[in-house]
DNA sequence: TATGAATGAGCGTTCATTCAT
DNA sequence: TATGAATGAACGCTCATTCAT
């Protein structure tokens, strides 16, 4: 910006416009290794490499600041699938789900991911609007999405003619616990000894098969359940 | 102190045996509210029917009865587990996955659970030898014994020749998730207007579709869950 | 209360039911020194004996706990002005207004009454109520109380016919601003080399010239007392 | 910095010389409203039109500030009493007592008066200096003013023989706690429905009824006040 | 065994003070 | 000269833990 930045100029000090951001991304790490109220504002501000006080400059308390952390990881989050999803071109459904499934687990396997999943599970009673802004926002949407693609599925033959919203629930759980399972290899041994990329192909292979089409036609089948 | 009341008292208001169940049970719930951080031994004595000291009579602190508090649930719930088990006549792998999958349920479905898992996932960091007990104990023991079932029925033709240890690890997901998203209708729309029973039957059916035989060798299945 | 109290009883340890007591003494000569807002906490504790913790059994906050202190003192000022008048024997106006006003000295000259007054004035804005408490209870109780006198001295032709609910507003500022002065001999030379007595027959004379009758009449009387 | 806007910028936005002084005014209004320990830096600032550093420009600290703001006011105090006396015009002791009253009385009704009674002695144990400056200056300036005046009616016949510093005393106390309950109508009953000037009167009326000659020797008196 | 008053370390929050611009 | 972002010491308040009864 300035013209000529003379040799000698010696420092820029971080923008001031940064702070925020600075803080939610060092409060999202402690809040999501301590939760809410272990957490110490203290241990935030060392980690965004600022003084306690400097914190109150920009929240005005410890709850707030936790809001607007989860708040602003859900809308990043949201962000960040749109913007994904504008680059999707269309295929056939497979391999869109494919290609959605796959991004998804990217984020899945964020840190950030893991921590907002923990902050929202611990804290759900206490903070009611954010979970209703969550469950909305992300849960619901990632349904719809997962449901057009399964319909667009069914109407080409893809898939089964199976309830498009019920599938559609089925994916995220096993995407999100192999992902939590993944981040935490030394606990769960089902997934000790595999790659990701081999977990998230099992995963998106058994899913495929649940709803690969019957293949019958006419072919006496009767295994519908129940 | 007292003079004279010497030999006849009526001594036994309420067994000291029960007293660590007491507490143990009062923590849970207070615990699984608000989280270990944010829980008061006050609201836990208070809910237990004693007063403050009285828990330091049978718990060094707070931290290890939080301990004491999840080693207990979890053991109870693998008892349970266990003695459900035992009782389980040994018919076709689809019954039996289908009886396995309604009593799980009907664990998952518990307050109990519910807070078990948000404790577990928000102190996942600070405590991971609860963490290891629980992934070895629990998420492992249940993963082996759906293993064993789906074994069981590819064996007999039930089932196409998925790999067992992988599509027993699809199942905990799916219904853990739902139950979850079953115990907060208000926030996720995906189940709202769903009763418990037609979740559960939408997840076993899909599940079954994910593992049924491939048509494709002769058309002759007949396996019909349930 | 103890039957025979056997020698060796080691130490009572201070009743509970005294503490409120003990920490509103204790606070009424903190504040008073320091204000609301500069005393600390932990200096009321420390000069009621007690830890920092152990107010907050007792008192909500610290805005709380100076709200009662204030309360406490301007009733206990109430209680001892009114057992005191209890024992006034009905003589004269004069008289009865002389030993009023060697009561109300004693108490202006006290430390108590030295920390209520600047207490109350000092934070007269941020606690309306209580200043309306003490402008109700004190003030114009008091002032009554003198207009009594007064009027009764003027039927009995002991003082001239002034108003007297005016002239018993003269009287407390006298009386009260000597009482400051004499408490700061250090920083006021009016009354730096006179004793209390001295300067409150000064003050009581003083009143009583100003309400003498007027002589007029024909009676040419001059009892100035003193 | 700037390149070319060289001789004639319109340079004298507000005179730094004033900038002590705007922030004295706001900070002895800040100060009256809140007290020292509970006024924040940053609403003097504000209210003096600077920002928070400024401050520190022109005072090395809070408590100097404080300290210049009480000084100043005092000053300012017996600036205005002189100003006021050398105009006055040499009459009858008993003019000149009326005239010194009703011009101390507008000051006694002043904010700033206000402010600083409740400063001073709020203040007194923490500022002694403070204290004895204001005694020194105001209290006893006064003082010797009135005594003089008192003295001068006595030798004119207009006042009984008091002793005139005795007598000097018992003005500014009736005059100032008067004034405090004018500004306090809503707390004290006392004052409620008179005007300013009734209560002016009242109080200047009975100090000289406290003075006027003992008819004693001969009724010829004529001093009746106003 | 059970109580609950007392303690004091710990943390959230405020605000006087500093300092780079 | 003026600003206001940044700092960190200080203090109110909480609550796990202790202990006399």
């Amino acid at each position: 910006m300035t013209i000529l930045p003379s040799s000698q100029e010696p420092r820029w000090r971080r923008l001031p416009e940064e702070r925020p951001q600075q803080i939610i991304d060092a409060a999202l790490a402690i809040f999501g290794e301590r939760g809410l109220a272990a957490a110490r504002l203290e241990d935030i501000a060392k980690r965004a490499g600022l003084s306690k006080g400097t914190i109150y400059l920009y929240f005005p308390n410890k709850e707030e600041l936790f809001r607007e952390v989860i708040r602003q990881t859900i809308i990043a989050q949201i962000d960040r699938a749109e913007r994904e999803l504008a680059t999707a071109t269309q295929q056939s459904a497979s391999e869109t789900l494919s290609q959605f499934v796959r991004g998804y687990w990217g984020y899945l396997r964020s840190p950030k991911f893991a921590a907002l999943f923990r902050l929202i599970h611990a804290e759900l009673s206490n903070f009611p609007d954010l979970a209703r802004f969550y469950g909305r926002e992300v849960i619901e949407r990632i349904w719809r999405l997962v449901t057009n693609i399964v319909e667009r599925g069914i109407k080409s033959g893809e898939f089964r003619a199976v309830d498009p919203a019920v599938a559609a629930r089925m994916l995220g759980p096993m995407l999100l616990m192999h992902a939590l399972w993944c981040s935490h290899r030394d606990l769960f041994k089902a997934t000790a000894n595999k790659t990701d990329e081999q977990v998230l192909e099992e995963v998106l292979d058994f899913y495929l098969h649940a709803i690969r089409p019957t293949p019958a036609r006419r072919v006496r089948e009767n295994h519908s359940s129940k």
